[in-house]
DNA sequence: ATCAAGCCTTGATTTATATCAAGAAATACT
DNA sequence: AGTATTTCTTGATATAAATCAAGGCTTGAT
């Protein structure tokens, strides 16, 4: 259960035996349904939690519409960032996209574990600069990218992703609608063919 | 020199005078002219520079074309985030807009620091942090708003930017061409009397 | 002060993507 | 298994924003 927990943290930083242990009792397991609502907007988020098994997303809503800020799979951390570290109500809902297995870890518990040990504060800020830096990578593919792009883009490291995440879903997570990912989907190989061309 | 450096770190966690005292001699100050280029895309990022006076940009290119990935002005931090912290080529440049006082900061310094004293494992946490929820923030404006409403957003946080940034540059930092930005501009009197009426 | 270079604006046109609408396919429900 | 509901696709049309193009301002250099 805690196998991949572990891997997780220890590409990371080297943990050793005693600080494995440490950080395994402050997690608590969830075995959940599909369609869990993890978080509501406007609470305030109070766990951080590891997907070992399943599939989460972030979103909020505006004008009746829904907004996919992320999508989380197993071997991530899934929490409102601005709720769970500013201690204010969340501007987004999590909600588990498929049965989950969770490790939960609760704000206090974490505040405990920096407390603790200051290695944990290592290993929170490496996570945040990876988080970050990843973040980036997304905002730059809506600052250069067209709709076909990022699809492609998503497509080369997850061709199986629509197997797991609704069309809609995926499609505000691109920021598009779900006609244009449909469509985009439909034309794949002819833009395939049209790339090779020009390269 | 540096109270706007520490006055920046005293807000995210309180230092001692002794903290205070050895952080700020690993900084380096720097008197630079305008148009100043801090890092070329393909060279590794070694400094995280701290503005202390001036504003400095982001960018990279593809097809030909700038893209603004970040707009920094006094009492914030500069750096390329995927080569600083990765310790691999830039993917973007780093330009300074005007004459700038900064404070830099080499890699090898920063990573004495962490050595030396954890709590600075803990300021970075920190910052890194802020720095993940500002561009959430940054990303959903992408996600769900129109151009009018990035700028009018930006506008009503920074009514000069437009005094300290060029039009091409904020346009991009947007997400918009500086066409459109302009026409943003000249419309915007008429664009709040239509909110007006509907809220 | 005058000229050149770069920057911003404005208009006309095009294009990518959204919206609207209806039918087909898949999935879940009894 | 058969029906109902949800999800996906496809087509027609609308729209925000990009592109293309030209002229007018600013700014800086001589």
């Amino acid at each position: 259960m805690y196998e991949k927990l572990l891997n997780c943290l220890k590409q990371i930083y080297p943990l050793t035996l005693k600080q494995q242990e440490e950080i395994c009792k402050m997690f608590e397991f969830q075995d959940l349904p599909r369609d869990t609502i993890l978080l509501k907007v406007g609470e305030v988020c109070n766990h951080t939690h590891f997907i070992v098994e399943g599939a989460a997303r972030s979103s909020y809503k505006k004008d009746n519409k829904e907004f996919v800020t992320w999508l989380g799979f197993e071997g991530e951390f899934v929490h409102s960032a601005q709720s769970f570290l500013l201690r204010e109500p969340s501007l987004e809902s999590i909600v588990l996209i498929s049965d989950c297995k969770l490790l939960s870890l609760g704000y206090s518990n974490l505040e405990l574990l920096y407390e603790k040990d200051p290695i944990w504060n290592k290993v929170g800020r490496l996570l945040y600069e990876l988080h970050y830096i990843t973040l980036q990578a997304r905002l730059n593919s809506h600052l250069s990218m067209s709709a076909a792009e990022r699809y492609d883009q998503i497509y080369l490291r997850h061709p199986d992703i629509l197997d797991r995440v609704k069309l809609v879903h995926l499609a505000s997570y691109l920021g598009m609608t779900p006609e244009t990912l449909s469509r985009l989907r439909a034309n794949k190989e002819k833009r395939q063919r049209i790339y090779a061309k020009h390269h």
